[in-house]
DNA sequence: GCTACCTATGCAACCAGTTGCACTGCACCT
DNA sequence: AGGTGCAGTGCAACTGGTTGCATAGGTAGC
């Protein structure tokens, strides 16, 4: 599994303490791989047991201490072993499936709004996704290493979100049509 | 959440047990809500204890008995609430986003064959779908109510692995030419 | 002055899902 | 005779993730 290892590239790419790691969490790595501080804290706490990581604490006036977090050799090596190491594919889990296959039991308009209300939030997602992609990475063509894959990533994103806009739209069209 | 209500679906579409559960999952529903056998067993149990199933036994000869499940009037009517109730989007969670982010560790080429191994395995499952899209719904203008839903779930399906083998060879073509 | 939100950490309880195992008996292959 | 695989049920232990709460001082708006 990979908190730890999402963690583990985040925190080499540059130290943080839990609560920054939250933060990005929120926005890139979240993207793909959805985080909570809470589990962020208990994660890196056991890291740091098992020395994949290191904390200095910081002193800040005006608001709490805070531990920096950065990668110990043991983190680097588990990291690399993790790269190497085959992974099973994801697979999907969406309820909005589940409802459109009961949608047949008496209740497919409260279904169609369902998934005209998804429709809407993936929607923004992708607005999102597009902006950032627009702001970030103008040119696309001339990326190389890290910045090429934070890029390629966010394409993920951008694909997946475009996929699931353009199958609600055809279920959208497909429910209307058999309304009437 | 849903494990619950996508048993509730698959249980009014047909009584069945278990075991068949188990099975229906790994074809249908499991596509976009997987579920194991061990599961299964345990939240049929819990909906039998909250009146939402009942069951009967059946004795077979040859093999062992079965209990088959149907949906009781408590189920039905949570069912519907649910059907009714809104649901968060479901979020991506794929740990090869994180690999690609970790690329830039040196391993770039390791992780180019994972993602490789990936779109493979993914292309399969697209095979896999279109398949039975082709079988089963050979006419989809043709389609009405559950027939149409099924089809319609099935469609989202196609649709995500299209776009993630797309990705993929997205991801793949870059990472060759950024190798160079 | 009050509410609300941000930085910052953390505990505890819970829920859902995974993994490994155990038992029975038939059918099929080698 | 032995192995594999299917049909069928189930327990136990574990892991990962979610939710609710607690603490504490600073800032910003009404």
């Amino acid at each position: 599994m990979a908190l730890e290892h999402a963690i583990l590239v985040s925190l080499t790419e540059r130290a943080g303490s839990g609560y920054e790691l939250a933060r990005r969490f929120d926005r890139s790595i979240g993207y793909f791989w959805p985080a909570t501080h809470q589990q962020i804290y208990r994660v890196l706490r056991r890291m740091d047991e098992a020395g994949w990581v290191k904390h200095t604490e910081i002193a800040q006036d005006g608001r709490p201490d805070k531990k920096v977090y950065r990668v110990a050799a043991a983190g680097r090596a588990e990291l690399s072993r993790w790269l190497a190491e085959p992974e099973d594919p994801a697979v999907l889990r969406d309820g909005l499936g589940v409802k459109l296959r009961g949608a047949s039991l008496g209740a497919a308009d409260v279904v169609l709004k369902e998934i005209e209300r998804h429709r809407a939030e993936h929607a923004t997602r992708l607005e999102v996704y597009r902006g950032i992609q627009k702001r970030d990475f103008p040119k696309p063509s001339t990326l190389h290493g890290r910045d090429l894959h934070q890029y390629l990533v966010l394409r993920g994103g951008v694909r997946a979100e475009e996929s699931f806009v353009a199958w609600c739209d055809e279920v959208i069209d497909a429910l209307r049509k058999d309304n009437r």
